[in-house]
DNA sequence: AATGAATGAGGATTCATTCAT
DNA sequence: CATGAATGAATCCTCATTCAT
């Protein structure tokens, strides 16, 4: 049930999907519904926290611990992957059901800035790797060139979505990658090339 | 109407929106709605076409037409100054309704496409200027460091929406900067003046 | 605009049809109505008004005048082919109209039956002159044959008209003109086949 | 629900007939309806199956197994005291609704064309019983006479709606039945008891 | 005569939620 | 835990009609 609404929310956003449609998908009958959730928040609640979840025991379908370039490379191409498997029609999940939440909904989006911070944290932490070992040049703080990554991400899974074309992603995160290996105190040429 | 329109969908997406919002804000009566409009569509048509208009006529509130690195500057600062005055509640309008189209309409994608499109021009053409001038690393497409920008700026909005916070569209505009002047070989202090 | 109007009445019935949908199809301005009749209800009259005003001056596209078994058996034969050449989607445009009209619209009702007057009269007066001749058979009054004989036309576009067949009416036909022949003294085997 | 839905689509036409005044007259809440029924359009289904249901299972003001003269003659008397005890305001209801139906309501229509041969089958049987017993003139099909009474009946329910007069169904039914025993080779005093 | 804009009630349908069992 | 029926507000849209010009 979480499952279907997860998938349903990722594909049409929250305001699109009726609590009905997720009851049909689930083959569950209505009032379940209201046994095991509060109101459709609780719902969205639930989800987010499932994800949650799975992001913190690892369950990814890339490797949510960032150690090496590879690593690194292999979580951007996750994204882009992604992109191209569901033909551009979805972005982040969780940029999704975010980008949806009004004002009011607090909770929901401390949910969604929580499964971000997860994302991020990897980042981080294999920039701060880089930092420790002296392979970041000065100005580059950590936890700024996470951002600038999971930035790219979702920019790039949303233009994507809304063109229906997996350049630009492919594009940015090119870049990306580039300036990465630059500030790291690689050269551009010495770059290893998947 | 249209602006009324544009606003909410701006501010609460197009599904969080109903038409009868849109006409008590608006002050309009029922079915003037469906007098000037074929649709909700059709309007959500008339709020793309007017941004649309609105660009390509230049009546923007940052330089449209990039010709310097302060004009590109002044690009990115626009979006996060925006970030800044909307407290994190907004993002790209046409990323917001972008987003929300649902795989059927077409048509108004075509229309978010044509914006995209057209907004990424102009950097375009300033990274194709530049190229010109030599004054592009070899590998770097005009188009491909467009989308790069365009990217980095439309997942800024994102996350900074989604965080309620600046930082990480600031980090991001930081270093995507940082790059764009390394692969053109200038340093920040020589940037050129047209 | 009458015209237009009558085409939707007569292929949609009166509450199918929008004013709006006669407006378009006639491209005529939408107070343009209003100028010319007091409301839906004046149109319809006045389509009806059309429509008896065409069988009075015998615009129709068979022979009005009944003088002959011919003329009789084009009378069917006419409404026969009308169903064949609308693939049995419209019935009598008269029925149509009468048929949807509300309990207490009594002067359209009136309308349709001045109408339905004139269509039986030639009926009435073909049997009339056989009357006259002596060829009817005693208990067969002539206005009696000419209900039976637009009772089997209403009827038999009706029922085609739900089915999408015309065998239905096509078998009442015959039949309805075996008797008729038989009441008037002529024998079925020397009915002439046309 | 379904039996107040019937009545109103009888008395008005399913056009005529909105979904909430079946709601009203019914007592129920607005969805509801929508518990039970996927549309209006599933409303009518569920309207004609049971009128298809009932007559089955021969649930008939009528004697809906014709067997004789006598049931015949019951048959076109049942539909004959119909239209003077409902003043002609209505006719047939699967003829009304059947007749109000758009092109595209195939299914529906479908459920029409059950009923009527539903109707037909009786009549059809009693014409084939006779011919069995060679009391049917050469020429005469059963399904053709069939086809003929229930063109009448149709028929003369409409065009007596319209008129606001029972004469002309009873003037067409006289002179049907006329044509039937003449063509049965009965005199009508001789009409055969089972 | 003619135009386009305005009006507001009503129509079909969906929604989130609750209740009785 | 589970079921299906009930609720009523809300949503999108259409209708017949009128008004100012």
């Amino acid at each position: 049930m979480v499952k279907v609404a997860f998938d349903l929310f990722h594909r049409q956003g929250i305001h699109a999907t009726s609590v009905d449609q997720v009851l049909e998908a689930s083959q569950t009958g209505k009032s379940q519904f209201y046994y095991y959730f509060k109101n459709k928040e609780g719902l969205i609640h639930a989800v987010l926290e499932a994800i949650y979840e799975r992001l913190k025991t690892h369950q990814t379908p890339y490797k949510s611990k960032i150690e090496s370039w590879p690593d690194l490379e292999g979580w951007f191409n996750h994204f882009l992957k992604f992109q191209q498997v569901t033909n551009c029609e979805r972005s982040c999940p969780v940029g999704t059901i975010g980008g949806d939440l009004e004002n009011g909904q607090q909770l929901l989006r401390q949910d969604a800035r929580l499964i971000f911070d997860l994302m991020s944290r990897s980042l981080v932490d294999f920039f701060q790797q880089l930092k420790g070992r002296n392979q970041l040049r000065a100005g580059c703080e950590p936890q700024a060139l996470a951002d600038f990554c999971f930035t790219v991400m979702q920019g790039g899974l949303l233009v994507g979505k809304v063109r229906r074309e997996t350049a630009p992603f492919e594009n940015s995160v090119h870049h990306a990658m580039q300036y990465l290996k630059h500030v790291t105190g690689n050269l551009p040429q010495r770059t290893l090339r998947k």
